[in-house]
DNA sequence: CTGTTAGCGCCTTCAT
DNA sequence: ATGAAGGCGCTAACAG
């Protein structure tokens, strides 16, 4: 800076401001020092700026995982929301327990950033005591956490929504393929989704045969594992719900490999509307995903901003999408 | 830091000292001091700390998207290098012409990172130049860039693995669905496939038929779009070669709605080896996604370190994975 | 081994 | 409208 100063031949002040957009320069100079910062591709420091100024200009965006569809679609709304304000965004991964320690014990992201934006994952009392520790701004996406903003699905009726479509169809004995969580981490949707479903059943007057909830930890082929173990049942279901699309597709390659013909002798559900539904004709309920990371990302710059912030709780809306995997239930199974 | 050493009675160069793991401390007060800061969880402040060091400690990552699993798994592989150096990832989205014009401009990743990653994505010459201008060092995953280190796979191996694979099953008239490329921003792993496809058909004796070639440009649904039209042609083809595992799943949509038996009937190969290819039993080749992020994380350190760095140019290795999309040609068929 | 003294590069009063 | 000076929080020479 002090470079572009004595070349243009002011002094670093007036170089700050108009590279600041600060006011009190003449139109003439600041076109002139502007023009030669270009020119000499010269960009102020961040760092240094930063460090005078106080704010850090970057948003931390904290989550267990990059490699599924759902964070990736989120973090892709975050930046698209972030970085036309110039905001940059630091990714931390923080999966296994062991990372989880370090990560909120040490605090890497402390005086590093603006806010922080924490995506689906299971938060335990130490760690959310530790986010408070951080001093900034916390926004969750996709779940809930105390008095922290948030932006989210509502889960249960989400469930229910998918719920009660296999139950118009007519069928009464519908399993549900749900992931596992711990109590030390509790997490939201996974037991939303469930009461969902129970109500749905409720409210139908079926009865919930424990039988047909099967729930397992996460992984690629836990929707087929599951799947084999409902079709092992002495009375398998006529449908499934699973807790996510990518679940319901593993699902389906189970029921591929029994021989098992969907939907005619098997409906099956999801929930996103993941890319890869409609791929594969699979029926379910649509979240939008990107626009959750959109919303946080908007709601930690207007809590950034100082501004009074109204509504700091959003619920964004879900809805069915039919597709080929969900049939009417075959008349006299019973 | 200044409260930290008044209260610990020494001066903030000692408490500098020991936070930064720098010598020339007595254990004794090396463990009060430490102890301290713990307790008051206290962090040293990371901009003021780099910009009296000149190193930030961050390194940039650039992709073209977020979304799709490519992406989100080499993100993967960089965290999980990164984190634990005690290095911050910053990731830039720089999708459309618009964005890409924008960055690449404004350099907002300037004086900003240590290093720069750029994965996958089409470099214009521009781009090129603007990237020198950031005068870090810059590592490509899954492409490569002039001088710059890169890690990748081979494509044209990639491709040919894969074509090989359906002429030794017998097939003689197989198609190539490809991603469409601009001239202006040259990408490497399309043209390199179908190089691989070209020289393996050559290989084999067989005639390459353009009209078995389509490109399109990418989106969810182009699999299956150009599955449309290989299916409408006077002869179409026998089996189908995908650039990626999401195109061959959108073909394989293609087929089922077209009531075409897989593989009976037509053979599906993709590249890749996404986790959906397991679920939809299809063969591919499978390349080490997230270890080119890990390599090229572990590269950009090397690079950093200013050690001399011996291997700029990794290749990975790639292999066949046989699935259920492919069995042998049906004989008689021509 | 520890304290002192300069900056790192910028922003921000306060003068001019 | 512009310049001069102090300080943001920390590190890196020096002294002691």
């Amino acid at each position: 800076m002090a470079d572009v100063a004595s070349i243009a031949g002011v002094s670093k002040a007036t170089v700050s401001r108009v590279l600041s957009g600060a006011p009190g320069v003449s139109a003439e100079t600041r076109a002139r020092i502007s023009a030669l910062a270009k020119e000499l591709s010269y960009v102020v420091s961040p760092d240094a700026s930063r460090l005078s100024r106080g704010a850090t200009g970057r948003v931390a965006v904290v989550m267990p995982q990059t490699t599924t569809w759902y964070y990736g679609a989120v973090l892709c709304g975050i930046l698209e929301v972030l970085q036309p304000e110039g905001l940059d965004t630091l990714v931390y991964q923080v999966a296994h327990d062991g990372e989880s320690r370090r990560f909120f014990a040490d605090l890497p992201a402390q005086r590093q950033v603006d806010a922080v934006i924490a995506v689906a994952f299971p938060v335990s009392d130490f760690e959310r005591r530790q986010l408070d520790l951080l001093g900034v701004p916390v926004v969750v996406a996709g779940g809930s956490l105390l008095h922290h903003a948030y932006v989210r699905i509502d889960d249960v009726l989400a469930a229910r929504q998918a719920v009660t479509h296999l139950i118009r169809a007519g069928h009464e004995r519908i399993a549900m393929i749900n992931s596992m969580v711990t109590d030390e981490r509790p997490f939201a949707p996974p037991a939303d989704r469930l009461r969902g479903y129970r109500s749905a059943l409720d409210d139908a007057g079926l009865a919930l045969d424990p039988e047909l909830v099967i729930e397992l930890p996460w992984s690629t082929t836990m929707g087929a594992q599951a799947m084999d173990r409902l079709l092992s049942l002495p009375r398998p279901p006529t449908a499934v719900f699973a807790f996510c699309d990518e679940i319901a597709v593993g699902a389906l390659r189970s029921l591929r490999r029994a021989g098992i013909q969907v939907p005619r002798a098997m409906s099956v559900i999801g929930i996103d509307d993941h890319p890869l539904a409609e791929l594969c004709d699979l029926t379910t309920v649509h979240q939008p995903v990107q626009m959750q990371g959109r919303r946080s990302a908007e709601l930690a710059l207007s809590l950034l901003g100082g501004a009074p912030v109204t509504e700091q709780h959003l619920t964004v809306p879900t809805h069915l999408v039919i597709r080929g995997t969900t049939a009417p239930a075959m008349s006299g199974e019973d």
